[in-house]
DNA sequence: TTGTCCCTGTAACAAATGTTACCCTTATTG
DNA sequence: CAATAAGGGTAACATTTGTTACAGGGACAA
């Protein structure tokens, strides 16, 4: 695997330490990478694919926070390496994900060591900080019409490709809102020529 | 200042240096410690006081994200610090405050030969992180009277008094509300027995 | 084919929150 | 003192969002 060319970022010593010491691991789209309350030991580095990042309430009722794409980590995970603390968040594959796993406890050490690593594990907290502002900014500040769009625009730019393959039901999971809400939106979109609504499909028009 | 009472952590050698080369900054109640769009050049530590974070939307509306107390520094000012970008929070200062100004050029440096410091940035990221999370699930999960509640207890809680000085105006401001919405949740509070009200005060009870 | 489950559309209604308008009181200032 | 501004109470109404209920159609397995 060529490392350097889907994480530019790195120093040769640290790039080949990487490869010695990271496991490969393949995971399938859907399947949960980081659930809540779990204890981490891994630093998982996402070399293809994109993992979305959700909160959920006690009630069981969740909220999409954002997607970490490929050439990132999860900042989220980061804390609970550094601190053995339980994971906040669930981390679910979008499609189909590769990761570098690399223990812990080599966080410490190669901050210390690489510059590198440093730049990216800053950039990595101003990525999610940025990412959960962006969350909080939504939720607050639009209404749920507005926050869709978004939604399915980001969907849109992050699956390369027009035409969703996703229910009514999952929207309204990811935006902790209720299926018939959404629907009765997306008919209103729909109406207005923005997109094109199918059986499991959403269409959204250029 | 013994320094060393206030942030305990760090070895000898970098609170020497912390001490060198930190300028002492006094700021008021009120005043603004850093703005929206602002380049920051000074890593803040906090040694007295408390400085609370809202987050601004085109409109002006506004939304009060956490409180950094002493003790602590603002994570996202750190990020500013490391890249050189601008701020996305306005933070102000809650009561009378007391930094130490650190020029934003130690902080990798710093990095790199203490440990103490590396422990004291992540955990400052990892509070900031979980302060975020904190504020979305406020604004996703409860409804606006448990977010007043909550934003109540924590006023106090941080003030250490259970009479607040504080308008209705100012509390709507702070939860992205209007004063009307407020003034209506406070006096069913008020019948309910959980306060008093007074003007420009509110007492809560024990 | 039949039965069952899932997806979507729609209507009617309920709850939460926001908006506007007006009044009264208190504090402040000239 | 009068004038003004700020804080707060309340009512009436609008809007947004959620809830419940039900119906029709497609997918799929027995």
């Amino acid at each position: 695997m060529n490392l350097d060319t889907i994480i530019p970022v790195f120093e040769a010593n640290l790039l080949a330490e990487i490869e010695n010491i990271g496991t490969i691991r393949e995971v399938k789209k859907g399947d949960i990478l980081v659930d809540l309350g779990e204890q981490i030991k891994f630093i998982p580095l996402i070399v293809k694919g994109s993992v979305k990042v959700v909160r959920e309430d006690e009630n069981g009722d969740e909220l999409l926070l954002y997607f970490v794409d490929y050439g990132n980590t999860c900042a989220m995970t980061l804390n609970c390496c550094m601190e053995n603390t339980k994971s906040e968040i669930r981390a679910i594959c979008e499609i189909d994900t590769t990761l570098i796993m690399i223990p812990s406890n080599y966080m410490d050490r190669w901050l210390s060591q690489y510059k590198s690593w440093r730049v990216f594990i800053f950039n990595n907290f101003q990525s999610r900080l940025n990412e959960l502002l962006k969350a909080v900014d939504s939720v607050t500040f639009l209404k749920l019409d507005e926050r869709l769009e978004r939604y399915l625009n980001e969907k849109v730019l992050l699956l390369k490709n027009k035409t969703l393959k996703i229910t009514h039901l999952e929207i309204a999971t990811d935006l902790n809102s209720s299926r018939v809400v959404i629907s009765r939106l997306l008919k209103k979109m729909e109406k207005n020529g923005t997109l094109y609504l199918g059986r499991n499909t959403i269409q959204i028009n250029p």
